[in-house]
DNA sequence: CGGTATCCGCCTCGATACTG
DNA sequence: CAGTATCGAGGCGGATACCG
């Protein structure tokens, strides 16, 4: 077993095929749209709420706003906020945090890797069902 | 074999956290609320159509029969059709819907295996910020 | 069985304006 | 700078009906 996790899944109380299972609701917290990239970013090191707008392209204040807290509620995301004037807010990664953004960059670094594969099986499914 | 992926990231032209990139699109398909449940789900082995839409609780018709196609799309699953009646279709993984699926399983099982830390990471953010 | 087509509510998301 | 408040459009996704 090359698993690092503790525990044989089928042992777990946790099955995110579940429906009413929490998990899901933190993997999708984890793997959706700006969660994903925020977390992915943030693996680089610390960021203020700017500096991580900017560097996840396309980000509204709202959603980024939105994403932040939900990830910081679940634990994997520390914020630190300093009382000066102007106001300075850094965000970081929790440990947990860390472990998590490692694997989501193992498949985000796969999905760009293999990006060509992609882009050509795209082609020959569009040239089969395309005449549409 | 640790690293399958073939360059250093930096190099590569397909870069996520930019909007226009279409590695972003794959990788929500991938990371999305049901694809990642169907990749993961598909990894066990082959499913019929009814059998996968028993396995991920909770997806509609609708839904699984567009995930399937995007995933499709992309090459990450082979759709296979007997044309017999009555019919039975087979989804399987290709060889990259395997890879992506082993770095999606394990994100799946680390958030599976870490649950009692977010949930009491969510227990401590609510009692500070709950009073609202 | 394995889907597609259509309707439609709701909730996400983006834009904008405003606050500390 | 670091957000919150509000609003409106659109698309996600469920329910239903129907086809091969």
């Amino acid at each position: 077993m090359e698993e690092t996790v503790t525990a044989d899944p089928a042992d777990l109380p946790f099955d995110v095929f579940s429906k009413a299972c929490p998990s899901r609701g933190t993997l999708e917290h984890v793997t959706g749209r700006w969660g994903s990239l925020t977390l992915g970013a943030l693996h680089e090191g610390s960021f203020r709420f700017n500096e991580l707008r900017r560097r996840v392209d396309g980000v509204s204040e709202k959603m980024l706003s939105q994403t932040l807290h939900a990830l910081e509620r679940d634990g994997l995301v520390h914020r630190e906020a300093q009382p000066t004037n102007p106001p300075r807010v850094d965000y970081t990664l929790t440990p947990l945090g860390y472990e998590v953004a490692e694997r989501l960059l193992g498949l985000i670094h796969l999905m760009e890797d293999r990006m060509p594969t992609v882009l050509e099986a795209r082609e020959r499914y569009d040239a089969v069902r395309g005449a549409r």
